[in-house]
DNA sequence: GCCTGTTAGTTAGTGCACTAACTAATTGAG
DNA sequence: CTCAATTAGTTAGTGCACTAACTAACAGGC
């Protein structure tokens, strides 16, 4: 009893502290995007495009793990912003390759010196940056594991 | 210039990481958090208030660090769920009290279960939960200070 | 050439999470 | 006591992020 109690006030550290976090470092890079003019989740998608395009949606929503319903309206506001471009593949109708303007492939240069800053704001060095990615991957894998064991046999 | 190029890269995988990470926790909580008819935020503010109520929603926001505009109609929803009660402090109009009812103290049974299934589903015992802890935590106050010294001068 | 089933995106609706603007209550200066 | 400044919550508006339901286009079998 007294243990699971304690669990209560573990938890709220364990989780509570991984959301907290993310929220903390996104609202930290917001200054840092801003001259650029796009929020955390456009600048990931950046991030994607410019390590390749053009690119699919659906390939997108792969490389960071978000659905295509979230990304349908966040790349239409990157297209009004000018940064891409919207076309149906003409080998497949269906699908939708997005591609750069130039606007989008020049913002590259300013984004080169966000990491930087960000780091540095974080109080992080390469070594430490890197331990913390290698936890946040082992997280994420294991989420995966339990999602898709849900439907599955759970014992007890 | 190739070393920044590499940096676009790594930061990829380190606010991106954090990112999923929550993303990819939150929604294993979900099926956990379902027969409790609790989202993950309405969840923590459960914890917050198990640990002590009544709490004025100030207080709340304080622990969580959360607007109040975001607590609000979260609040409410908690309110029409029947596991809350929100009234004007008797002392200070302006402050609301938010207490448990027997429903929402109830559910503090149910949820003694959850930190457990948690760590069980997430493949995390209790020293790797609080090494996370304690880098979450470290992030979060980096990110506090970098964020108060927005306004301030800054070097370079 | 059709019909069935699948796949890619979009739309609708819910719920965070934030900023900015607002209301109402309290405090403090004079 | 009265007025200005502060404080606590709420409301409005933007942007993620999800699920469910939908449209359009492709692929295979017949």
């Amino acid at each position: 009893m007294a243990a699971k109690d304690n669990d209560l006030l573990l938890e709220r550290q364990l989780c509570f502290g991984l959301s907290v976090a993310s929220r903390s470092v996104i609202a930290a890079y917001k200054p840092v995007l801003a001259p650029l003019r796009l929020t955390h989740p456009q600048y990931l998608v950046m991030l994607a495009l410019w390590e390749e395009a053009p690119r699919k949606v659906k390939d997108i929503g792969a490389a960071l793990l978000l659905e295509p319903a979230t990304l349908s309206p966040l790349l239409k506001r990157l297209e009004a912003a000018g940064y891409v471009t919207r076309h149906r593949s003409e080998a497949d109708e269906r699908a939708l390759a997005v591609d750069l303007t130039p606007a989008g492939a020049a913002l590259r240069e300013q984004a080169l010196s966000v990491p930087g800053t960000m780091m540095a704001r974080l109080g992080l060095d390469r070594q430490s940056a890197t331990a913390l990615h290698q936890s946040m991957m082992a997280l994420i894998t294991a989420a995966a594991q339990a999602d898709s064991a849900v439907g599955s046999g759970r014992s007890t």
